[in-house]
DNA sequence: CGCCGGATCCATCGAAAGATCGATATCGGC
DNA sequence: GCCGATATCGATCTTTCGATGGATCCGGCG
């Protein structure tokens, strides 16, 4: 049963990796898009039934919200979300969203066409060894930020001394502390270097 | 003249991806590399006439040490960078190392196979409208940083203490304030935090 | 109502960071 | 050989961080 297959990503070059790799074991490509909303758009009508989606796709909707549109539809096709970053957060949401899995670019070429297969057949996809950290991550407390430590975190990143967020926040120096303490707790970091990193990387900048 | 192609690229499906594009256009790839080491030991075997070579190469060498290494070459290849990001401070110092000019990923196939001529007759390759950045960022107060600055840095970066740097690095804590002191005079920033917010922003991270 | 958990605020104090002096050693180029 | 850039190390001093403990306010909830 060969499967049909929609690629997105905003690289033609992906585009045209994963195209000969795949057709090359006998799948079907029905059709290629560069961006979130061009691939809603064919995908309603061409009803392919693996969608294989980068999860950064440039200017406008991300790979989580075209994952959730295409989910949405009458006769959903599965979806696959390909990523560079291992440890990206949003491949918690595209999870979440209704992905059937995801994949890591730097997998090898047989991986990628046996995750399509698994897909098709309806079962979650997972890169090697990747299971054990989407556990890890849903397992973990999500950090979940006050407006205040959000104030704090932004001006941390700037490189304001606790002194100058107090004046800028009109508190007092002791209350900043305070939220960074928390800032520094909630991010599992030691020092406000490392915060304004670890915030950055979680996409919480 | 069909000049022959060395791919180089952590990323099978990129490479996949380069390949059946370039063939489709009658050039030769001779041969595939995923890392930088890699890709010298192949270069000074198959004497490629164009080099392609992504910037970031995961562990070990990135696209930088490896141009300069592929130029130092007997009969040195042009080697034309592929990146992802355009504000990549990276490509500056890839150029200076001898590369013949650099290539988004998001550009069209046919920009890339036009520039794999053009390297290969020995022009300067830049991607669209890419010319004017060059001299932007060449005009710009430059930030260099020197081989230990880096180090510190990237450690700064995890948040780690001027101690623990200072035993990871193998160097006095003495010797890792004077290197902290001259990353925030280079990246002109007042602590520690801004400077590794700062270094992400120029594209040293 | 009383209690509790949260968010926000504040004070104190030892440890770390950063500024400011200093110094020696190496290496490449003029 | 001299000079500039880099890397290494040391000492002193002031400022800032981060840890700890405690305070207040406020919106649920039994």
């Amino acid at each position: 049963m060969s499967a049909s297959i929609l690629l997105v990503d905003d690289h033609p070059i992906v585009r045209a990796g994963l195209r000969s790799v795949i057709e090359a074991r006998g799948f079907t490509v029905v059709g290629e898009a560069s961006t979130g909303e061009e691939a809603v758009a064919l995908a309603s009508s061409l009803h392919p039934d693996v969608v294989l989606c980068d999860l950064r796709l440039g200017a406008g909707m991300d790979g989580v919200d075209t994952t959730a549109q295409l989910r949405r539809m009458p006769t959903p096709p599965a979806v696959v979300i390909l990523t560079t970053f291992d440890h990206d957060a949003q491949i918690i949401r595209a999870i979440e969203a209704g992905a059937a899995g995801y994949l890591l670019k730097d997998v090898d070429n047989d991986t990628i066409v046996a995750a399509i297969s698994d897909a098709a057949a309806g079962a979650l996809v997972l890169t090697p060894g990747g299971d054990s950290r989407i556990i890890a991550a849903l397992r973990a407390p999500r950090v979940t930020l006050t407006d205040r430590e959000r104030d704090v975190l932004m001006l941390v990143d700037e490189g304001a001394a606790n002194k100058e967020i107090a004046s800028r926040l009109f508190i007092s120096e002791s209350t900043v502390k305070t939220h960074v303490v928390h800032l520094l707790e909630k991010l599992g970091v030691a020092s406000r270097a490392a915060a304004a990193s670890e915030a950055r990387r979680l996409g919480l900048l």
